[in-house]
Order: structure tokens, then sequence, then C-alpha cells
DNA sequence: CTGAAAGCGCTAACAA
DNA sequence: TTGTTAGCGCTTTCAG
């Protein structure tokens, strides 16, 4: 059943049927009903595909993260492709991993799927080294390219993010406030936000001129009891801490792990901070005091930028939002 | 740049480059190599709207779930797209939400932009009342539907799914053997396989010629913290227990909060055991047993099935897999 | 307000 | 081995 079935049956022409299919008010009533009852008797759909050909879009944007697994990235990804169902655009997940050369192989997939736009989810698409996002600056030639978490300044590139650096600072500015001159950092990324964190945990050190020692900032990549195991393994070696701020809230479960492992009481002589307040900083006991990065706000923030975008409406290049702690149970303010 | 521009650059048909660019071997090797030099030259990729109208697929398949930030469907979502990229099939993700309307709407909606394929991850897809399920035994009309952990009797309707029924059967008849004659059964949903884990839990008690009270069995929808609250008016309600199973990791995880406020020792005076083994289980403390309903075993079964069924080869209309019991600190066995 | 007809870019059957 | 050509089903311009 296609357009001219369609027109055959109603009598009238394709050009009529197309019309009254999306909508132009140049169509009498009597022939729009006429049209209109014939398509719902044989329960007729327009083909999308020749549809795309002629419009050449099909309404669809390219959602790319290296893990939708990850709670985190699995909340952005729903709020994204919920957000964009109300818009009328559909989402095409693509789960990259962490490895350079396939998220530039998945981002090339979907330009040549044709996608309308694509949202890269997560500050780990950007890299340090400029010339590894350069695959990103190439695509945004032909679609806008939308950065959630994540910022690079090249034309039609757009970012929706938080300001981790200031998070990051204040609470850093908090603990050590309360005396809490010796925390460990733990960090599990060099992105571009795992950059902007670390910037403002030396930051918030050097704005009290307190000076830090290069042991209290530490890098693992790991799952949680691996997490647990570096802490312990850390303190063995005599490294000492009474607060933790980790870049990711897997890691500040693996932190409360340690403590309880090896009998330090949370937070009397440990506190704990965590980061994104995904659905695991409630799971743990005790419950993770962690900074919420509004990934709601940010997500909502990408979706209408990118309508405005498609609108031909001006729209910033970068929207940045203010984080929160969420006080719970690994801290004392 | 189309294909025309390519032919004429290089001096040829276009249906020669058609052919080079599909791999056709009968194209002799010069003319191949001419061709796909001025490809590269220009950087050249079909249209894929164009491609999809000729050959009616765009190698996609729709994934509906209800919701893609729940850690275990994401994780299902994580693996099929994994699978499916595999395979030179991109993921259409929409997320339905749990009501009933919007889930036909978008199945339906995927049927327009002809997908090759649904997956429906997560029982709650399949309801009790038959008349329910209608919509899907409609679309499969169409093109192949994929069941993830659930199944309806319909011709082109497939199922991959864990033996939910035989596994909380046996779960819950270990508890009973080793003592543990009060089980509370708490579930949340009343989808096929929350069907099916019920029954398991009834039919091991009438193994065993054990009377279940009906206050022992309770539904109840809420996250975290009112599932605790709501286990804690339980037991002023008087109603005892010395073992809990639920049918989902999240309830159980509101298990352990319940006993950890009320101060009873887990697993000692009370044994809990989740369901789906999700990340969530090792965030806790004490770590959930689970029981594990082997995820990644049945998205992998769910692709290679649809994979066949492309191929025309046959394949079971429902593929069954055991669950199995992961123990950590909330069981004694 | 309606219709005729020219694309959109590709595939594949058929001819050569 | 290569080229010609007829679709695929829709949108949209242009005439009327």
């Amino acid at each position: 059943m296609n357009i001219y079935d369609i027109s055959q049956k109603a009598g009238v022409s394709i050009a009529t049927v197309s019309r009254v299919i999306n909508g132009n008010t140049n169509v009498s009533e009597k022939t729009r009903q006429k049209v209109m009852a014939i398509i719902e008797q044989y329960d007729y759909t327009p083909n999308a595909f020749a549809r795309g050909l002629g419009l050449n879009t099909m309404q669809t944007i390219g959602i790319l993260c290296a893990d939708s697994s990850d709670p985190y990235l699995a909340s952005a990804i729903f709020y994204l492709e919920q957000m964009l169902h109300k818009e009328q655009y559909d989402s095409l997940l693509c789960c990259t991993g962490y490895d350079q050369a396939d998220k530039e192989k998945y981002l090339n997939l979907l330009l040549s799927k044709k996608v309308d736009s694509v949202v890269l989810v997560g500050s780990n698409f950007v890299e340090t080294e400029e010339e590894k996002n350069q695959y990103i600056i190439e695509a945004a030639k032909t679609i806008p390219i939308m950065l959630l978490n994540g910022a690079i300044d090249a034309p039609n590139i757009y970012s929706s993010l938080c300001d981790d650096y200031h998070a990051t600072f204040q609470v850093t500015q908090q603990l050590l406030e309360s005396d809490h001159k010796e925390i460990l950092y733990l960090y599990n990324s060099n992105s571009y936000s795992g950059k902007k964190k670390l910037k403002g945990f030396y930051d918030a050190h050097s704005s009290m001129n307190i000076k830090i020692n290069d042991s209290h900032v530490q890098y693992f990549v790991g799952d949680i009891h691996e997490t647990r195991d570096f802490l312990i393994n850390l303190k063995k070696k005599g490294l000492t801490f009474n607060s933790i701020i980790t870049a990711d809230d897997n890691l500040a479960v693996g932190a409360i792990k340690y403590a309880k492992l090896q009998g330090i009481s949370v937070p009397d002589e440990l506190s704990i901070i965590g980061y994104n307040n995904s659905i695991i900083a409630t799971c743990c006991d005790p419950e993770l005091s962690s900074i919420d990065n509004k990934l709601e706000t940010v997500c909502k923030n990408c979706v209408s930028t990118l309508m405005n975008i498609f609108s031909g409406n001006s729209v910033p290049f970068r929207s940045v939002f203010s984080a929160e702690l969420v006080s719970r149970e690994t801290t004392k303010f």
C-alpha cells in the first residue's frame, strides 16, 4: 500500500495525498476527509525511507556513549531519548567502548546513516591532545555535534555541561576548612571533565596555601573491589589521609568498602565524597555523599539547544550549569 | 557527491560503481581499483536513505525497553547494541515507560520507521491479559519480534529467556531446607517472569508440604528507601520472617537497609536474596546474594536467533537458559 | 485548491 | 565484464 494506491482509491492525485499526510493547509476540508478516510481504512503509513530520501532526514539523532551499562551514562541516555522523542526525533544508540579508533569509526558510521546530529555523551570523548579530537571537528562540518559534559572549541560543536571545576574546588575547600588537611583524590579518567575536577582540587589547596603531597592524587582504573584493594595497598604503603574525593561514584563505593574492611569509621575517621550522584550512591552503606552534576538539566539543555539549532535560532555554543553536593552519610557537613 | 558524480569521474557507469561499493565480484580488478580511487579521493559515502528505499531495509533493529536507566535493562541494551553492531545492524532505542498505551505507540512508531525487527527488553512487555499483547502479535505480522525475558505464543515472535520459575523454586527450597520456614517474598511486577518467579516460590513450598501465609507474599512498588520503610511497617504490623526473596535487586537493597535500621543482623537473623545480579548487588553492604539470570547469554542468543531468522534458517521460537544463585554476604549458603 | 511531473540516489534485472 | 534503464515511494515546484 503506497501513496499511489491511496490516491487512486480516494480519487485524487498523489500530491493531494501527500498534502493531507503532511498537514498542508491548501486542501479543502472535504478532500481532506475523503483522503483521511481511505488512509485509515487501509491503515496506510508512508514509507519512511522514501520520505527520508526526499527530505534528506529521517528525524534521527545519533547518541554516542562509551558504555551504556554505566548507570550514569544510562541515565543520560534515558533523559536524552525521552526528550528527543517529545520533539519527534528518534535515537540511534551506539556504544563505542573507550578505544579511540572505535569512537571514530562509530561517529563516521552515524554520519553515513545521515543522522541529523550526534550527541557525544560523557566527557571521555574529549581528549587532551587536540589532534585526537580532529575527527569530531571534522564531523561537525556536516552536522551539529553536541557534547554532554565536555567541550571543544570548533564551529558547529555545542556543549552542555556542569562546572566540574568549581564543584570540586568547593568541596575540597569545604573539607580543608573543616580540618581535613589530608585529602586523597582518586580519579579514573583524563577526560575533559576529569582534568577540570583535578584542577579544582589543586586550586582549592593553593587558594588556602596548602601544599599537596603528590601521592595524594591517585589515578586508578578498576571495579569496586579492585578500587578497595588499591586503597588497602596505598594505606599499607604508609599513605595517610582522612578524606577521599573521587571523580566517580564507583570509586567512592570502593572507598567505602575499603573503610569497612579496615575498620575505619565513616565519616568520623574518614570522609568520602563521590561524583555523579548516581543510583549506587543510595545503595551503599553508609550512603554516599556525592556531587550531583545535574544530569537531567544538562540533557534538557542539550536537546533544547539542538532544536533551536534546527530551527535556525541562535544558540550559545556552551551552556554551563552548577553542580551541587548532596550530603548523605559519608560526610559530616 | 553521489553515485553519478563518481561514475562520471571514474569513467564508468553507475552500475559499476554500485557493484564495487557492494563488493560484487563481477568487476575487473582494474576498474575496481580505478573506482575505489575516486571514491576515496572524494570521500564518497552512498546515501543511506536511497539505499534503504531500494533495498527496503536500513539495517536497523528497534530496541524497546521501559526504562533504560534501570541498571539491569541498561546492561541488556548494552549487550544487544554491541552484538547487533557486530552483525552490521544499528539500534534504534526507545524508552516507553510502563504505560501500556505508550508501549503500543512506540512499537508502531518503530514499525513505521521500517526497522528490520524489534527486541522487547524486559518481561514487563508481556501482560497476563492476552488481549493486551495483541499489539505485539499484530506487529509480528510485519517483522519478527524478539522477546527478552518474556514469551508470547504467536507466529513470528521469538523469546530468549531465563528459567525464572526454576531459579526461584530452587532458592526457595534451599532456604526452606536450611530451616528458613518463614520466607517473605517481595515483588514489584506482574509481568511474565514476575508470575513465573511467584509460582516457583509457591511450588517450592507445596513440594515440601509447607503452607504459605498470604501475608508472606507482598507486592510493592517503590524506590530503595520506600521499600525499606514498607518492610519496617510490615514488621510493625507483626509479620515475622527470617528470610526475604525479592524479584529484583532494588527491592533487596531496600531489605538490606531495613535490616540495618532495625538492627537485624544479615545473614544470621535474616537472609536476603535478590534477582538479576546487577551492579548494585556489589555496591550494598553486606553485598547481596542474587540470582544471576545470565543476561549476556540471553542477549547473545537473542541476536544470533535474529540473524538466523534473517538468513532464513530455522530457529527455536523459544530458548530457555538456567539461572544461577550468586552467593555473597546476605546468605549463608 | 488540485494535478502533472521532475527529482531524491541507489539497486538490480536485463542487454550487450 | 560493463552499461542502460526501470523502479523504490515520497515531496515539491509549477501550471492551471
